[in-house]
RNA sequence: GGAGAGGUGGCCGAGCGGCUGAAGGCACAGGUUUGCUAAACCUGCGUAGGGGCAACUCUACCGAGGGUUCGAAUCCCUCCCUCUCCGCCA
C-alpha cells in the first residue's frame, strides 16, 4: 500500500509507476475523493467539537441541578447531522480505499523501464554450460526411464500439473530441501520456520496478493482460507500488527513449504514435466529490515540464493526485472534463472525482491526509530532459495550421463547417501 | 460441535454513562546523585487523521461493526479472536 500523503505529494510519480507496471488505478479520481474527504472531515469535526462542548455543559448543568432540556434538544439536531455526515464520509473513505488497494508499489529508480520479460536486463552470468557428447535429454524422459517421477498418477489423483515424486525422486526433493535449509540456517543465519499452509484474507492482503491475484489462488470457501502460493505470505505475516524492537532488526526467516498456484492465466506455455505445477516445494527466505538498509539487504539476499546454485555447480544468470515484469508489491526484483540443457532454456528458480514499506504498511508492521522516536514501517524482502522442481530439472539435465543416469552433486551426496541415480 | 471466561496504551493491569486519552506498575528517553556497575529521585513518554509555514489546535481510537443516548471503554445486538473444560480426532 502506498501512503495517501505520499500520493498527494507525488501524484505524477505514482501515475508513472502505475503506467509502467501496467496497472489500472485512477489517481485523479483518488485525489478528488481525497479532497472531498478532507472538506467533509472538517465540517463533521467542527460539529463534533460543538457537540462535545455542549455535552460537557449539559453534564455541568445537571450536576448543578439545573435543567438541560433546551441544550439537549439543540444537540439532538446536531447529533443527527453528525450521523448523516459520518455516513457520507465513510462512503468516500470506502471509495478511496477501493482505489488505493489497487495501486501497485512504486518501482525503485534503478529498475529498468520496460514492457515485459523481454525487457529484463541480464546483469550477471555464472558458470559454464556443461558440454555433452550426446544430445541431452529433457528431464521428463529421464524421469520416466528412472522411475523417479510419476506424472500420470499425479493427474489421476488430482489433475494435470500434479505429480508424485517416487523413490529416489522423492528423496532428491527431500535432500534438496534439507540442503537449502541447512545452508540458510547454519551459514546465512536465518531462523527456520514451519508456517501454516492455509492463511486468512488479511494475511493475503498484507502480502499484496489480494485483491489482485485472488483468481490465481486456491480458496477454501467454507472457512475463507487460501492455500499459500509461497511461504512469503505466512512468514511475512508472522509480524503483522506488531511493533518490532529496533535492536532485533534485521529479522531473517527461512521456511520450507509447498506452494499452491492455480496458474489460471498461463495457458499452454512451459507445460511439460516439472516446469509448471499447481503444487511445488520451495525454500524461502524472508527479511524484516530497517528502511535504510533494505537495498543492501537485497544484494545479500540475492547472493545467498545464488550460493545454492554455486554449491550445486549449476550455471545460471541473473536478470534485473523491468517495471512491466515487476510484481504488484515489489519495488525491485532480481530473478535467478538456471540453465536446463535438456530444455535448452533458462528456468526461473528464484525471485529476490525488496518490497520496501509496501507490505509493512498493508500489514501494519512497524518499529520504533530510536533517532526520531517515531513508529515507522519497516521494509520487507524475500527471495526463493530456491524453488525445488526446477532445481531438480537443472540437476537432472545438467548431471545426466549418456545412459540416462543422474550423477548427484557433491554437496547433496551426504543427504542422498548415494552419488548416482543409476539407469541400470 | 457443546459449556464457560476474556479481549483496554510498547508490555502488565485498573476502570461508577459525563470530571477517563484513559489510574497504577513495568519498559523506554532526558536530568540529578554516583569512581564503575547497580540503585534512588525528578521530568517526559500512545496512535492515526485534519487545520496552521510554526508554537499550537481539533477529531477519532479501549478486538471489529452496528444500535441506544445530548454524551459510551462503560448499556444492547451481531461478528471475530484467545483461553479453559467437554466431545471428536492426527
Amino acid at each position: 500500500m502506498i501512503d495517501l500523503k505520499f500520493i498527494r505529494e507525488n501524484s505524477d510519480l505514482v501515475k508513472t509507476a502505475i503506467q509502467n507496471k501496467k496497472e489500472k488505478a485512477d489517481i485523479n479520481k483518488l485525489l478528488a475523493l481525497d479532497e472531498a474527504r478532507r472538506e467533509k472531515l472538517q465540517t463533521v469535526e467542527k460539529l463534533k467539537q460543538e457537540r462535545n462542548t455542549a455535552s460537557q455543559k449539559i453534564a455541568q448543568l445537571k450536576k448543578q441541578g439545573e435543567s438541560a432540556e433546551h441544550k439537549i434538544q439543540e444537540m439532538q439536531k446536531v447529533a443527527g447531522q453528525v450521523k448523516q455526515l459520518d455516513t457520507e464520509l465513510k462512503e468516500i473513505e470506502n471509495k478511496i480505499r477501493n482505489i488505493q488497494i489497487w495501486i501497485p508499489n512504486v518501482p525503485h529508480s534503478s529498475t529498468p523501464i520496460g514492457q515485459n520479460e523481454t525487457d529484463n536486463v541480464e546483469i550477471k552470468k555464472w558458470g559454464e554450460k556443461y558440454s555433452f557428447d550426446f544430445e541431452p535429454k529433457p528431464h521428463w524422459e529421464m524421469a520416466e526411464q528412472l522411475g523417479i517421477i510419476d506424472f500420470d498418477r499425479g493427474a489421476k489423483i488430482s489433475g494435470s500439473f500434479f505429480l508424485n515424486f517416487i523413490g529416489l525422486g522423492a528423496k532428491l526433493e527431500r535432500s534438496l530441501i534439507n540442503f537449502m535449509l541447512d545452508l540458510h540456517i547454519e551459514k546465512h543465519g536465518y531462523k527456520e520456520v514451519s508456517p501454516p499452509f492455509l492463511v486468512n484474507r488479511d494475511s493475503m492482503f498484507a502480502a499484496g496478493q489480494l485483491p489482485k491475484l485472488e483468481d490465481d489462488m486456491y480458496h477454501a470457501q467454507i472457512d475463507d482460507l487460501f492455500l499459500i502460493p509461497t511461504a512469503e505470505v505466512p512468514v511475512t505475516n508472522i509480524h503483522r500488527d506488531e511493533i518490532i524492537k529496533e535492536k532485533d532488526l534485521p529479522i531473517k526467516y527461512t521456511a520450507y513449504t509447498p506452494c499452491f498456484r492455480r496458474e489460471a492465466g498461463s495457458y499452454g506455455k512451459d507445460t511439460r514435466g516439472l516446469v509448471r505445477l499447481h503444487q511445488f516445494d520451495k525454500v524461502e527466505m524472508v527479511k524484516f529490515v530497517k528502511p535504510e538498509t533494505s537495498y543492501e539487504e537485497l544484494e545479500i539476499l540475492l547472493s545467498e540464493a545464488e550460493e545454492v546454485l554455486q554449491l550445486l555447480k549449476l550455471p545460471y544468470h541473473i536478470l534485473e526485472l523491468c517495471t512491466g515484469d515487476l510484481s504488484f508489491a515489489a519495488a525491485k526484483c532480481y530473478d535467478i534463472e538456471v540453465w536446463a540443457p535438456g530444455l535448452n532454456n533458462w528456468l526461473e528458480v528464484s525471485s529476490c525482491s525488496n518490497f520496501e514499506g509496501f507490505q509493512a504498511r498493508r500489514g501494519n508492521i512497524r518499529f520504533r526509530n530510536s533517532e526520531s522516536g517515531k513508529l515507522e514501517f519497516l521494509h520487507t524482502l524475500n527471495g526463493s532459495g530456491l524453488a525445488l522442481p526446477r532445481t531438480v530439472i537443472a540437476i537432472m539435465e545438467n548431471y545426466q550421463d549418456a545412459d540416462g543416469s543422474i550423477r548427484i552433486p557433491e554437496v547433496l551426496q551426504k543427504y542422498m547417501g548415494i552419488d548416482i541415480i543409476s539407469a541400470g
